[in-house]
DNA sequence: ATCCCCGTATCATTTTTATTGATGCCAAAC
DNA sequence: GTTTGGCATCAATAAAAATGATACGGGGAT
């Protein structure tokens, strides 16, 4: 009776993260006919295939989905002995995290904060990139847990809810709309919007907006919030933008917030989670983290308990 | 960075169990070479002894218990993976199970029934002796749960009640004593007891129970429950018993049972597992099938649930 | 105190296993 | 139809582990 080598799951688990044997076998370092024959031998072994080769593409059967999570946990536990023995030891290993836009670029220090100081050994790890693109490596276990603003419905991911967030529209100090006090609807014609790509969650909350607002005169569209800002700031145009994004330039006096009452500009901001990923002391140390230092309104002050 | 090899686990494991190097290497099937130098090669990895050498005997260290519940649970889990793809197969592994002496020979139907007809894949080892014995075991991961008798008092064993027991007191038909309607403590002067050995649950309780009485005539002592029985049959003496070592003699008219009401014969038995052993489906649902079933009064009627 | 026995640790050799680099093969893209 | 990119296969090599023999060392017996 041949056993399971943690070198096959090994394999196993970079070939479903990474989608190829050749980018698994480097990511692991290994050669690719290394991953190939590892594979091979774990599908024969099982009796079954855990992808199903379509082309010259692996994608993970129904077989393969159900050992991953289960090859994943026991290849972290393996991992995690040697540490359980050193008594107050800081755990130290690797955590993957991935953001949304928002999130990872302008909340990084509310997110992160809590945890990197509470754990220095702990190498994290912050991918960032659109909701969809987070979700789906959460997925496939690439990524342990992600942070995104969209809301995630799949059978197989977790949502935490995390913290609110809200848009706000902004204009340079001098644009006719700033200088209003009440604004409504209609004062909305003939002005040029900037917005982020398509597939940004925050382009589709303010394409959701614009549609309650008159037809835009013009429209500008940056990857990047703060390519945005900038150009706000510039006279390019008005935007929605998180209002995290722009605080900074709102207290310099370089924008103003538009008072924009009548839209609903607030979303969730939540933590999402594979439901079967073995939680492991990292893992779970980053999540209570997040609901513990989440409340508070800001990181300056520490709370006693 | 060297890895942990599932071998060197394996080979720690069973060394813990058993106690030596030498028993360990027959039980995986290794030589005795092989599991010292894995033993010793994870101790190096761990950069600390798992063992005390205290002169030729290997007991296992503070350091040493930490990580057996874990590598154990590693073991499972990795044995478990090619199972847990096959979608309602049976579970189909090792069940190694401990009872004491009246549990393993007279209650082994309700203790194994509704598990084996279960799980007919299953493979279950039943090992016999004494509460002490069995506690051992468990605690040293030699058997996965022990049912025994006596009241156990370990702060890394887990004891879950099963079911309550009751000891009577018996004699042959034509006993004087059996004659009567009411007994009372002063007419059990001048009889002659058989008891069971040291060391046995069973014994411990009949004499607590002794000492309410007056002092015997004589003593037998017999090592086995059966034994007593045969020679209480015999006409050899009385006898304190488990009710359901005697249930087929009382039936068959060759016992009676004396009416002590004055003495309380009842006692406790409890599945005992280690803490932090893990509960895989095997022996999870062994726990379970014993849960359910317990409540049964008697082992020949079936309940429709 | 000394000898003997039992069990573990160490050593060199052999056997097995895994890894590598090269090559064949198939499907998709041009 | 040709080319490209990627996975599977093959023989050779390198690494690791298992084995049998042996050295070491502590208890128990005399």
């Amino acid at each position: 009776m041949p056993n399971i080598s943690p070198r096959q799951l090994e394999a196993f688990v970079a070939v479903a993260t990474t989608g190829s044997v050749g980018r698994a076998a480097q990511a692991i370092h290994l050669s690719q006919p290394a991953v190939s024959m590892a594979l091979a031998e774990l599908e024969r072994m099982l009796g079954q295939a855990l992808f199903d080769r379509v082309g010259r593409r692996l994608l993970l059967n129904e077989a393969g989905s159900a050992l991953l999570p289960r090859a994943h946990e026991v290849l972290e536990r393996l991992r995690e002995l040697p540490a359980s023995l050193a008594p107050s030891a800081a755990p130290g290993g690797q955590l993957h995290i991935g953001a949304s836009n928002t999130v990872g670029n302008y909340l990084v220090g509310e997110l992160l904060g809590g945890f990197v100081s509470a754990h220095p050994q702990v190498a994290v790890h912050l991918t960032i990139a659109n909701t969809e693109q987070i979700v789906a490596q959460v997925n496939r276990f690439a990524l342990d847990v992600g942070c995104v603003e969209g809301a995630v419905t799949h059978p197989d991911i977790e949502v935490l809810p995390w913290r609110q967030d809200r848009l706000v529209v902004c204009a340079r100090p001098d644009h006719p709309l700033a200088r209003r006090r009440r604004l409504a609807a209609r004062d909305f014609r003939e002005v040029r919007w900037i917005l982020r790509e398509h597939g940004s969650a925050t382009r589709a909350l303010t394409e959701r907006a614009l549609a309650a607002l008159p037809p835009a005169a013009g429209l500008l569209e940056l990857g990047q919030s703060e390519a945005i800002k900038q150009a706000v700031i510039a006279g390019l145009g008005i935007a929605c933008l998180p209002e995290v994004a722009i605080a900074d330039a709102l207290a310099a006096g370089k924008l103003r917030v538009l008072s924009t009452a009548f839209l609903d500009l607030r979303r969730n901001l939540s933590l999402v989670v594979h439901r079967k990923r073995y939680r492991g002391p990292l893992l779970q140390g980053f999540l209570d983290s997040t609901r513990s230092a989440a409340p508070a309104p800001r990181g300056g002050r520490r709370s006693t308990a």
